[in-house]
DNA sequence: CCTACCGATCGGTAGG
DNA sequence: CCTACCGATCGGTAGG
């Protein structure tokens, strides 16, 4: 987990109190005066721990971004897999990653726009890497004929990180299946469909 | 379309720039004063058109979710279809609804939960509703035989939801592909798979 | 559609 | 971690 989010200083103990709020109410609705009142402290103690509103969303993307990315260089190595199988590995990688921490995930999905140059870059440099390293696997597959090649790669890489990104709004981690679980009934699914198999 | 969208009224303008600007930067950190610019009036005039900022947030949203629901209608009329066939024209028909405004539908997905209430409440129960729609649609593939009877039927159905909503974000209404075959694309892929049928 | 303006709230700093 | 405070900006109104 990121440096930051992982250890137990007053400092992440900010972040992670302020990413409950970014999560329920956006970014830029949070104000420093809520994150105070949730801390007990006045706002402008805040500023002994952290620089800046914007530095607390800089940490949540940028370790959930880091977190993402050691989960999917340890697949990459697996290259003995099928594409399949380490599409299905990369899977249950992003969503073990997500269900660490929901709450950053939410807000690494959906506030990491609020970022200023040129932190917005870098992210969305991470993001297209990460991106193009599924749609790789989905290549590779249809290479070697495990997928059909009339597929539109492109389609079927966005429609998987859709599924991926929309789950911490609706993924509960306390329910009976666990991310492994969950991770390989979506690669399943996508790779499978729903129909009965003749 | 919803009445006030589709119009040509100056309040129509009005919504539409704000759309735009509610879509770039985000409802909360868009200003009166940003949409005015845009408009190149001042501030104050705005509200010779519409009441308040959030009265152009709740006529986007439920112009949107109207759509949506009719389009929806229109599809469970043809029960002499298949389970998968329906699912197919209600993902063609979401799709289309989408395309015709792209920037409305990002709007509506991304800016809704800051609908104060009731108009939060409302909107949520529209939206369940509409899921719980499709999800009966899975259930009915399963039930006849057609889907396999052990597929996650909330899974299946959030992946298809997330993949819909997620489309303003990265789909171009002007590329090759028009929302038809794009619906016909992804129904194929979530009801077949990406593996090759053997 | 404009000028003039309001009270509230924002992120952040100085100085302890 | 606090008190005291700043300049900027917010959504919106009065009155034309």
């Amino acid at each position: 987990m990121g440096e930051v989010l992982s250890s137990s200083s007053r400092k992440a103990q900010v972040i992670r109190v302020a990413a409950e709020l970014f999560r329920e109410k956006g970014y830029v609705a949070s104000s420093m005066r809520d994150l105070a009142q949730k801390l007990g402290i006045e706002a402008a103690s805040l500023y002994s721990h952290i620089k800046s509103k914007e530095e607390i969303l800089h940490i949540l993307c940028f370790d959930m971004a880091e977190d993402f990315m050691v989960s999917l260089n340890q697949v990459e190595k697996q290259q003995n897999l099928t594409a399949s199988q380490r599409l299905q590995q990369g899977i249950i990688g992003h969503i073990q990653v997500m269900a660490r921490d929901l709450t950053a995930s939410a807000v690494f999905m959906n506030e990491h726009r609020h970022l200023s140059q040129p932190f917005l870059r870098d992210f969305l440099l991470l993001r297209i890497n990460y991106i193009n390293r599924f749609k790789k696997m989905i290549e590779d597959g249809v290479a070697d004929g495990e997928f059909k090649k009339e597929i539109d790669k492109k389609l079927a890489v966005m429609t998987l990180f859709s599924s991926l990104n929309w789950m911490p709004q609706w993924y509960n981690p306390d329910s009976v299946i666990d991310p492994e679980s969950l991770g390989k009934q979506l690669a399943d699914m996508l790779v499978n469909g729903l129909k009965q198999n003749r």
